[in-house]
DNA sequence: GTCTATAGAATGATAGAC
DNA sequence: GTCTATCATTCTATAGAC
């Protein structure tokens, strides 16, 4: 009786563990608390490529111990569950898709050559961030209710939203772009791409590398940049 | 031994029972032909819900049944199977896309109504559009190689890809938008468009009506289209 | 047409040997 | 750390009564 009512939550109700900020269960972390390890990154890797490429619930602890030619408890021993592997893959990614996003910040250059690299990023970076794309969006729907995770993506796509308005502002301060609103047109740029990574999962002849040049042109007239230095502070 | 590598495919390996077509299973088709059945379009109804909310894997035979307040084995008197009704519910809501995307065309009015149209569509069928796009993501991965489901999906794109380029050559065959290239202006739209429907899933504080009046005035811009009706091939 | 009951397969997870 | 073996549960699907 109660047994059927609980079937609607996957979450098992067994070992809750709390205290789980790091990626590893404690039993597993050795004395550098658990970084650095090898073999777990790669447990990580191809959990993220199958919980990508299908989801969540069709993906089985047998299919990714088999893609790692490991058993199945090995699994156990570094994860408490199969939803703990989840997070801890999400959250990897997310770190991944921070350094790609920063490494592309931490040079001085100038602001156009950021944009475009941003945006060549999204092509040449496509299968990291479509499996990105796909895994957040899974992840609403199959674990409604794991704030963790939930925090994770926000704070990723916050921090993305934030570069890339920053990135135009530096652009208008230096006068080589038009003073348009930074962080609107930052967010319709990212919503644009997010849409290329959606369409280029669903539709099989789907050009990724001319939609994203498309938009390249179209923000470039947006920001009534020609590809040459302006003169600072010709239009405001 | 061979079982270790059929589980691969989720695709139950018996009763394969071609000839599908249509809607339902031959023996539950009245005479009729099966259409018209109220009965059927409320169970296809409810679910698009939960497959479009979760997804095909994590959604069970018996989640369906309980949302209808039926029996499980009353799901196998209509379907063959789990991936047979799933097809099912996704011609189905491929039917119902088109609808609401002709319902916009049919009418003789002005072009730039029309697409304005199109763009208020996309906030108030909203449910229904993300909806069937979380459905079209999910397929991919979840049943590769169903090829009459790819069809159904790849044939909505194309349709919805015509459509949007037909409105915009007619607009600039009549002057009032600016000679673009209709079939590129198109998929941008659309791109940008699937990519708000994405956001508003993954993104809880995500602004979709805001994003769509931001497209729109930014495509007014492209098409420079002032709200007011131009001479004539005044640009060209 | 709709239900009860249940078979048969697959899955998440654990205990314990090495 | 990694494996073998296995349990308990859950799921799809079928048989058969009404």
């Amino acid at each position: 009786m109660s047994v059927s009512l609980r079937s609607k939550m996957k979450q098992p109700a067994k070992t809750v563990r709390r205290a789980r900020s790091p990626v590893l269960k404690k039993e597993a972390r050795g004395r550098n608390g658990g970084h650095g390890n090898d073999r777990v990154d790669k447990f990580l890797a191809a959990s993220l490529d199958l919980f990508a490429e299908r989801n969540f619930a069709s993906v089985t602890i047998k299919d990714i111990a088999k893609a790692l030619g490991v058993n199945t408890a090995l699994i156990y021993y570094y994860f408490d569950s199969k939803t703990d592997l989840f997070r801890a893959t999400i959250e990897h990614a997310v770190g991944n898709a921070f350094e790609n996003v920063r490494a592309l910040d931490d040079k001085n250059a100038d602001p156009a050559a950021i944009l475009t690299a941003w945006l060549e990023n999204h092509v040449s970076k496509y299968a990291e961030i479509h499996r990105f794309v796909k895994i957040a969006l899974d992840f609403r729907g199959s674990h409604e209710g794991n704030p963790e995770i939930a925090e994770s993506i926000e704070r990723f796509y916050d921090e993305e939203r934030k570069m890339l308005s920053k990135i135009i502002r530096q652009g208008i301060d230096r006068g080589i772009f038009k003073a348009v609103d930074p962080l609107r047109m930052g967010q319709f740029i990212s919503t644009y791409l997010d849409g290329c990574m959606v369409r280029s999962v669903i539709l099989s002849d789907f050009d990724l590398d001319m939609a994203v040049r498309d938009l390249h042109a179209r923000v470039w007239v947006m920001l009534e940049y020609s590809g040459k230095q302006r003169m600072k502070s010709r239009r405001r």
